[in-house]
Order: structure tokens, then C-alpha cells, then sequence
RNA sequence: GGUCUGGUGGCCGAGUGGCUAGGCUCAGCUCUGCAAAAGCUGCUACAGCGGUUCGAAUCCGCUCCAGACCUCCA
């Protein structure tokens, strides 16, 4: 699925009635691109100095469903995800020392080796979860040019200064112009009394400005020529840069964790406008919620971060079990990424089955046959476009899911012989469930070991169906019984049905 | 301390001024050789206290509780 496939320029109806939840507004809004039908979308990527945990993915996988969504509705999406690569400073020291460069010290690795090893494993997480890949996602070393050429112009504008090869953003000067502190409801004199001593504070005017540029100190291994010094770019400024470059001064969505509201989101606002003018440059904020763990934020200090591997082997001491990839984006997809969620074993559980089920209907949906002399079938076009209208309100997921269960037992109920449905009616539900639930939600069947095979493995299990069709039908149920209880042990389910045997893999 | 979000049935999790969320679990029923699957039914829900209203879980106020952010974090 890529934008070039949509119908040629054609939205759809339902495109009018998108709603978003935008957090500068803090109200839902009708989504109005900019120039339509091409919308602008930006998300903060990971810093790649460890391996992404499933808190991360969450935030992706939320942005994912976003676009696939758009690209659904027929605008032509430009997506870009950037990969931070450089530039956010250590928290637990306090010495301003890049975390790329730390890293890199610690393990003897080039900080680009670093680098791509964390790129690397981004990308196969993504790829496992099934979360399409941005149009553009560029690198913030990729863009120091800009950077600098970005800082020059803030400092031209007056909003920036330099001291001791440094520079820094001008908070109280930006302030006296501007609203700093929209986005996230912080007041400025509040935050005042709040900042706490990092490096390089005696440099700046006041403790509330942040870096653009720090000059680099002898332990640096990432540095780069400057106007101001040998030094490195400040880590709210690459965002700045490449969401102007690519999606212009004005774009349509700015999307990220919740927990770069502030002071990341609101830096950026200032940086742009500092540069561009007061033109807000993002016209719809979006912030997904975190993830928690027993009521705690999922985060690498806390250590209570699964690992995608430790989540699939279940080796890990909070796991009962393993979960496949497909579950867990089923589970994130049953709660509104405005919301937390909590990961517990129970939940995932919950969620697995659940998948089954919903799995399971799609799978009937193939080989459902129409009949055209049916009665009145189900208002399936009313399910489609409670569809819609779920998606439009915010991305309400959930409810999604909710009417793909109503879906899911029509289907069922078709299969069994409970009901019949038209061709029309047949074409209506698989057009719901490859659109909402393939499409949209980005579900598909996982399969199980040894594809490539399928043709031989049907035909096996068709023998062995019909030798126990052939034992029931001699009432000899010892012999049913031992083939269907040998099957299960070896991950085969057997169902009997009115008309004949079916079989699913675990 | 400041800013903000949330407290929904056994669990997870939507939603909303009056109309079934949904999933999972559990119990019963239908179907079935049995089981599974599937379908149906049920499992007394909206933190507490006030207020507004014909009517509030949904709006307002207060209280309690939890979490996030204020410092790197999706």
C-alpha cells in the first residue's frame, strides 16, 4: 500500500469528517490539510543509542495507523520520521556529553557504528510490528547544515545568543513576543524557579534557554565545524530543521510521545517561529499516550521495558508467556493512543484470543458463498460506515474493532448456515475487513512455521481428515479421538462442522 | 511545589446528559458421539460527597486516589 495507489486524486467522502484531537487546543478539530489533498506529517523518532522497547512502539505503531488511515482517505501523505542520531545530552551526569558519543566510548564502536547497530534494530522492530516505513526519515547529522543555518537565522531574528562558543535560544526576549509555554500550559515564571543546574548554565542569560549549539569539549566524538566553535547541535533543533526542509514552514500534523510535550514540542514551536516568523507551524499537534507497566511509565530508566524479543520468547520476568507481534499490535490497537495502557499478562491474554476469534472470521470470509434468494441481510453498509465514522473521531480504534466484531459474527453465523447473504453483502465484508482491518489497522494473518508449504500440508491434513471422517463415521471414537488429541499436541486444532472437518494452526 | 491526565462491571478497555460499546474470563443453554468452534443468555459498572437538570457515570464544585510532565525519554 503506497499513495501512488489511491484513486488519482480523489478523496474520500468520508475525508470531510475526520476529527483530530489536537493538543495545542486542546479541543478535537475537524482536519482541514493545509493544501489538500497532500498532507504534511512529522513524528520525533527514536535516538538510536539502545534498542527501542515496546513503550516506543506504541508511539509508531499510533502514527502508523494515522497514515494508514490518511493514505486510506486518498491525500497524499508525506511522512517523515527522523532517526536521532546525535545530539541529546546525558541526563544522569549532567556533563553535556552526547549519548551517541558516550555510548560509543563505553563499547569502542565509531559513534556511527553506534549508530546503525540501534538503526538496524529500529527497523526490524518496525518491520515486525508491521509499521510501514516513513516517506522521508532523515538523520539529524544528515543535517547539520541546515542546523547551523537555522541557528544563524534565529540569531539574525534576535532570539539567540552566543557565550563561550555556545549558543542558546532566548527564552524571556522570545516570550515578550510570543506565547512560549502553549503547548505543553506551562507558565514561564513558573518554570522559572524549577530548572535545576546543568552544564553550561553560568553561559546562559537565564536558566529557562536551551542549547542550539554546544561547543564540543575534549571528550566529544561527535562534532562538527560552526561559526561559534568546534561543537555539536542542541536536541530540539533537528526536528525544527527537517520538518521545515521537508514539509515547508506550515505542515499539517506534528505527532510524538506524550513525554516530549515539554520541553521538546514546545522548543520546537519556539525555534520555528524564532526563525520563520509567528506563524504556528504545526496545525495539528498530536501526543500519544504512554504505556505502563503495572500503572508505571514504560521507559528505559526504569527498567521495566520489554524488548520485542523478550515479549516473543516470553523471557522476561515480567511475562508469563510469549506474545506474537500481531497480538500486541491488536492489544495497542484496542486502546485510544490518547489514553495510557497498561501491559499486563492477563490483557495480552485477553487480546490473544481475541485475535483468534477476529483471525478466525476472516479467514471463513474466503470461502463464504453467496445466496442470492437470502432474506433480509444485516445492514452491512451502515457497519461501514460506523467504520468511518470510529476512525473519524480521533482514531477511535477500539470502537473500529468493536464493529469488526459485529462483522465477525455475521460471518460467523454465515458460515454456520445461521444465515445466508448475498453476494453484494459477501463483497461488503470483505471489503470491511481488508480495508478497516488489513489496510487501516495493518492486521494480517500470521503464519505459522513452515510456509512455502502450504499445498503439501493441505493436502496432508485433507487425508488425515478424511480417515477420521471416515473412523466417525464407523462410530469408532477411539480412533477419532486419538487423531484429533494427537493433532492438538502438534499445535493443530480440529473443528467439526456441519460440513466436514476444518483445521487451524495454533 | 507547579502543570496536566485519569479513576468505568472478575480483568482489559470505549463512550456518553436520557438509547447494547467491544474483547477476555466465568456460568447456563443451543449445536455436537464427546470436545472444540460458533451462536444465544446471564454475570446487580461508571472513586466519594455536594450542586445544576425533568433526567448525570456523562456538566460544575470539593475531597480522596493513581499516573505523567516540570531533567534524557515515544
Amino acid at each position: 500500500m503506497d499513495s501512488t495507489t489511491t484513486a488519482a486524486g480523489t478523496l474520500s467522502p468520508f475525508a470531510k469528517d475526520l476529527h483530530l484531537g489536537n493538543s495545542l487546543s486542546r479541543e478535537k478539530e475537524r482536519f482541514e490539510p493545509y493544501n489538500p489533498p497532500y498532507v504534511g506529517m512529522y513524528v520525533c523518532g527514536p535516538t538510536v543509542y539502545s534498542n527501542v522497547h515496546l513503550g516506543n512502539v506504541r508511539t509508531f505503531l499510533t502514527f502508523d495507523v494515522v497514515y494508514r488511515y490518511l493514505i486510506h482517505l486518498g491525500y497524499k501523505v508525506r511522512y517523515v520520521r527522523n532517526i536521532t542520531d546525535v545530539g541529546h545530552l546525558t541526563g544522569d551526569t549532567d556533563d553535556g556529553e552526547d549519548k551517541i558519543g558516550k555510548k560509543a566510548r563505553l563499547e569502542n564502536l565509531e559513534p556511527m557504528e553506534v549508530v546503525q547497530r540501534y538503526t538496524n534494530d529500529f527497523h526490524d522492530v518496525m518491520r515486525v510490528f508491521r509499521i510501514l516505513p516513513p516517506s522521508i526519515e532523515p538523520t539529524a547529522t544528515g543535517h547539520i547544515v541546515e542546523q547551523i543555518a537555522m541557528i544563524e537565522k534565529i540569531i539574525e531574528n534576535g532570539f539567540a545568543y552566543e557565550a563561550n562558543g555556545s549558543v542558546y535560544f532566548d527564552v524571556r526576549k522570545f516570550a515578550e513576543s510570543h506565547h512560549y509555554g502553549e503547548l505543553s500550559g506551562r507558565k514561564i515564571d513558573e518554570l522559572q524557579n524549577q530548572t535545576r543546574a546543568l552544564d553550561g548554565q553560568d553561559e546562559k542569560r537565564d536558566p529557562l534557554d536551551f542549547a542550539l549549539w554546544k561547543k564540543a569539549d575534549a571528550s566529544h566524538l561527535m562534532h562538527w565545524p560552526s561559526p561559534w566553535s568546534e561543537g555539536f547541535p542542541g536536541w530540539h533543533l533537528e526536528c525544527s530543521v527537517m520538518s521545515t526542509k521537508y514539509l515547508g514552514r506550515t505542515f499539517d500534523i506534528h505527532g510524538g510521545g506524550m513525554d516530549l510535550k515539554f520541553p521538546h514540542h514546545e522548543c520546537e514551536i519556539a525555534q520555528n517561529m524564532g526563525a520563520h516568523g509567528p506563524e504556528q507551524p504545526v496545525r495539528y499537534w498530536l501526543h500519544g499516550n504512554m504505556l505502563t507497566v503495572n500503572g508505571r511509565k514504560m521507559s528505559k530508566s526504569e527498567g521495566n521495558g520489554f524488548t520485542p524479543e523478550e515479549l516473543i520468547t516470553g523471557n522476561h520476568k515480567l511475562l508469563e508467556k510469549g506474545y506474537s507481534p500481531m497480538t500486541v499490535r491488536f492489544f495497542m490497537l484496542q486502546g485510544h493512543y490518547a489514553g495510557t495502557l497498561d501491559f499486563s499478562n492477563p490483557a495480552l491474554q485477553a487480546a490473544e484470543k481475541g485475535l483468534e476469534r477476529l483471525m478466525g472470521a476472516w479467514g471463513l470470509l474466503a470461502d463464504l458463498k453467496p445466496c442470492e434468494s437470502g432474506e433480509a441481510a444485516p445492514d452491512l453498509a451502515a457497519l461501514r460506515a460506523r467504520a468511518y465514522a470510529a476512525m473519524n473521531d480521533d482514531f477511535n480504534t477500539p470502537v473500529l474493532i468493536a464493529v469488526l466484531y459485529d462483522a465477525v459474527k455475521v460471518v460467523n453465523s454465515v458460515a454456520a448456515g445461521r444465515m445466508v447473504l448475498n453476494a453484494e453483502g459477501i463483497d461488503t465484508l470483505r471489503a470491511l475487513f481488508s480495508d478497516f482491518a488489513a489496510d487501516i489497522l495493518g492486521l494480517e494473518q500470521e503464519v505459522a512455521g513452515g510456509a512455502g508449504d502450504g499445498d503439501r500440508t493441505d493436502g496432508l491434513m485433507e487425508v488425515i481428515c478424511t480417515l477420521r471422517s471416515e473412523a466417525k463415521a464407523n462410530k469408532d471414537w477411539a480412533t477419532a479421538d486419538l487423531i484429533r488429541d494427537r493433532l492438538t499436541e502438534l499445535g493443530v486444532q480440529i473443528k467439526d462442522g456441519k460440513d466436514g472437518t476444518s483445521w487451524t494452526f495454533d
